[in-house]
DNA sequence: CATGAATGAGTATTCATTCAT
DNA sequence: AATGAATGAATACTCATTCAT
C-alpha cells in the first residue's frame, strides 16, 4: 500500500476498494479485471484508487492477504474446536478439505484468483497460509511422533499442500457432476491419508 | 477453426502461425500474446491470422491440440516401448513422471500454459491427453484385475492425473532449488503407487 | 517510423499526421502537445497513428526531419541564387540570417521546437541542417583560404551556428519592440562578421 | 507568491518548498517535476504547498528569483574585488564567463532550467540578472567613454548578454568532450572581445 | 493554520478485430 | 486468397489543484 489512510473515511474507502476488487474479479475474470472496473464498482475517482494503492498488483495483493488473514481465521477456530491431537491423520484431512471446499463456495473470488498459480502463489498472504497450515501439520506430526515418524515431512507437506489446493481449485471450477464433493474429498482422504501413514520411503535420498 | 486451408501454402502459412503463437507465448508470456506480435512473429499479416483462425483462443486452441498430439505420440512410443504391463504400478508412474518431465523441459510453451489452467485445462486438446493417459491406466488396471481389483479406478485416475499435472507444473514453474527433479518424482511415487496398491477404501457410496 | 505507408491513403494519412502535429505544437506548445490533440486535429483516429510512429518522440522528429529538409532546400536555392563565394562575410551572415528569420516566421512551429533545446538539437533532422550549414561556410572559408586563413574554424563555426539560432528564436519568441529584425541582424553581423576577419586568435591551444 | 508567510515556521515552510523544488527539478527534470513529488520531497503536504504558491509556475518563479538574487550578489562580490576599471573589456568578458561557468557547474537546477528557455528567459528574477550585467557593462563602458566610444552599446550589450547565456547553457548541458570549458571561454571572448572594441558601426540607424 | 482526503480530466499507448482493395 | 489500412474501446496510471475538517 501506498498510503495508510489515517482517517475513518479514507479506511472506509479503502475497504471498498478492496471489497469492490473481489467482487469484480468474480464477475469479470482476473485477467478482464481493470483498475477502472474496480474504481466504478466502488464508487470511488480511479485517482483515490491510486492513492492508496501503488498499482494494481499492489491492490489485488492486499485483498489476498485480507483472504488468507481470514482464513487462517477460520482454520485457527476449526483446529482448535476439534481437539486436533486426538484426531487421526485422515480425520485432519478430510475436516480441513472440506473446511477449504466450504470457504472456497462462500468465496468465490479465491477460486477465481487459484486459477492463476501466478499470482496466488506469489502472494505473501497465500504464502503465509501455506506456512499456517504446514506449521500446524508439524505441530500435528512432531506430537505424534511416535506413531508418524516421518523425517522427510517438510517435502510431503510441500506436496500435499500444493498439489490439494490445485485439485480443490479445478474440482470448483469445473463444473465436474459426475464427482460429488464428498466423493472427491473421500478420494483425496485415500490419496494424502496413507502417504503419512506408511513408514517413509527414501525419499530425499536420492536428491 | 474458421477455415481448413487447402493449399499448400495456406497449410505452410497455418502452421508458421501456429510455430509462431508458442514463441511468442514463451518469449513474452501468455498474458502478453497478442495477435498482432504472432502474425509478424509469423512474418504474416494480421489480417491472414484471422483468415484461419476465429480468433486468439481459437489459435491457441489449435497449438495446445498440436502440443497435447505429440505429447501423445510421445507417450505412446514410451509406453510401446516397455512392455507395459510387465511394470509395477510405481514403475510405471515414474516413467510417465520422468517423461513428462522431459518433454516440458524440452517444450517451454507447455510449461507457461500450464501456469494458466483455466485455458490449459479447458482445452480440447489437453483433455483428450488427459483421457489417454486415464485410458493407459484402466487398460493397466484392468489387465492386472487380479492383482489390484480398484472398483473406484475412474475417480482415482482421476484424481491422480489432475494433480500430477499440476504438481509437475508448479515444479517446472517455481524453480524451487530445494527439491529436485528426482525427488519430486519419488515423493509423488511414494504419493500415488500405494493409492492404487491398498484394498480400495469405500470412496464412491458415500458421495 | 514504425511503418512505411505503402499506398496512397495511407501517405496522406501520414502527411496529415504530420501537418497536425505541426499545428497543435503552435496551437498549445510543445509541452502541452499530446498525441490525441494531434489525432482529433488529422482527424484520424489515435491507433492510426500509433500504425505510422513508434511514440510521440518519433512523430516531432518526423516534423523536424521534415522542417530541415524544407529549410535545406530554400538555403540551397539561396546560396545558389547569389554566387555566394562573390560575397563577403558579412554579406553572407547577413543573408543567412535574414533568410532565416523568414523562414521562422512563416513557419512558427520552428520557433516553438526551438524553444526547447533538448528537443530541436537532439534531432536528427536538425543535425543534418546545421551541418548543412557548416559545409556550406567550410566550403566558403576553404575556398577565400587566403582571405580568411582561420585554423580553428570548426569550433568558430560552432559557436556561431548555435548562438545564432537561439539569438533568432529568442528574438521571435519575445516581442523585442525596441528591438526591430534588421537592427538585430545588424548587430548579429557586427557580431559575428569580424569574428572570421581578423587573424586567429589562439583558442583551441588552452584547451 | 499568494501569500507572504508572517511566522518564522511558514517562513521555514517556504524555503523547504523552495529547496524541494530544487532538488526535483534536477532529479527528475523540468517537464516531470510535480508539484506533489515537491511537497512529498519538502516533507510537506501538498496542501502547504498551495497555501503559500499560487501554483506550479508560481513556485519556480520563486525558486528562480533566489538562484538569480545569489547570483548577483556572486557576481557582484566578484566585481567589487577585482577593480573593475582597470581590467579590459576581454579580461571582464573572461572573468563573468569563468564565474558563470563556476556558478552553474555548482548549481545543476540553473543548467536545467536553462536547457527551458521558455521558462527561463520570461522569468522576472533572470531578467533581474540580465539587467545587472547589462547595468555593470554599460557602468564600465561610460567610465572608459573615451577609449570605447560605442552608441548602440544598449543594442549590443542586449545581444551580448543573450548569446552569451544560451551559448553557456548549451555548452553545460551537452557535454561536448572535443570543446574544453577553456577553449569555449575564449572562442567566446574572441568573439565578443572585439565587438566592443571596433568602432562602432551603423546599427540602428538602418532600423 | 495545517493537513488528510479527494478528483476531473487527462496521457501515452495497446488490442483484438474488421474493412476495403 | 492475400494483405495494407483502419479503428473503437480500452488500459494502467498521473497531475495540478481543491475541499473539508
Amino acid at each position: 500500500m501506498r498510503k495508510r489512510p489515517q482517517q475513518k473515511r479514507s479506511q472506509a474507502l479503502v475497504d471498498k476498494l478492496i471489497d469492490a476488487t473481489a467482487v469484480v474479479i468474480v464477475e469479470r475474470g482476473l485477467t478482464f479485471t481493470t483498475t477502472n472496473h474496480i474504481a466504478e464498482q466502488a464508487n470511488a475517482d480511479i485517482a483515490s484508487l491510486y492513492q492508496y494503492f501503488e498499482n494494481k498488483e499492489d491492490l489485488i495483493e492486499e485483498l489476498l492477504k485480507r483472504l488468507s488473514s481470514e482464513m487462517i481465521d477460520i482454520a485457527n477456530g476449526y483446529f482448535s474446536s476439534i481437539s486436533m491431537y486426538d484426531a487421526s491423520p485422515a480425520e485432519l484431512i478430510r475436516g480441513a478439505l472440506t473446511l477449504g471446499l466450504n470457504i472456497a463456495r462462500q468465496k468465490p473470488v479465491v477460486l477465481e484468483l487459484a486459477q492463476h498459480p501466478g499470482v496466488f502463489f506469489s502472494s505473501h498472504g497465500v504464502l503465509r497460509l501455506e506456512n499456517y497450515l504446514q506449521e500446524v501439520a508439524t505441530a500435528y506430526f512432531t506430537h505424534h511422533f511416535r506413531s508418524y515418524p516421518i523425517s522427510d515431512l517438510h517435502t510431503r507437506l510441500h506436496i500435499v499442500s500444493r498439489s490439494a489446493i490445485t485439485l480443490l481449485a479445478r474440482h470448483l471450477a469445473e463444473q465436474t457432476p459426475m464427482i460429488t464433493d464428498q466423493a472427491l474429498i473421500e478420494a483425496m482422504v485415500a490419496l494424502y491419508g496413507p502417504y503419512f501413514e506408511v513408514a517413509q520411503i527414501e525419499v530425499a535420498q536420492t536428491a
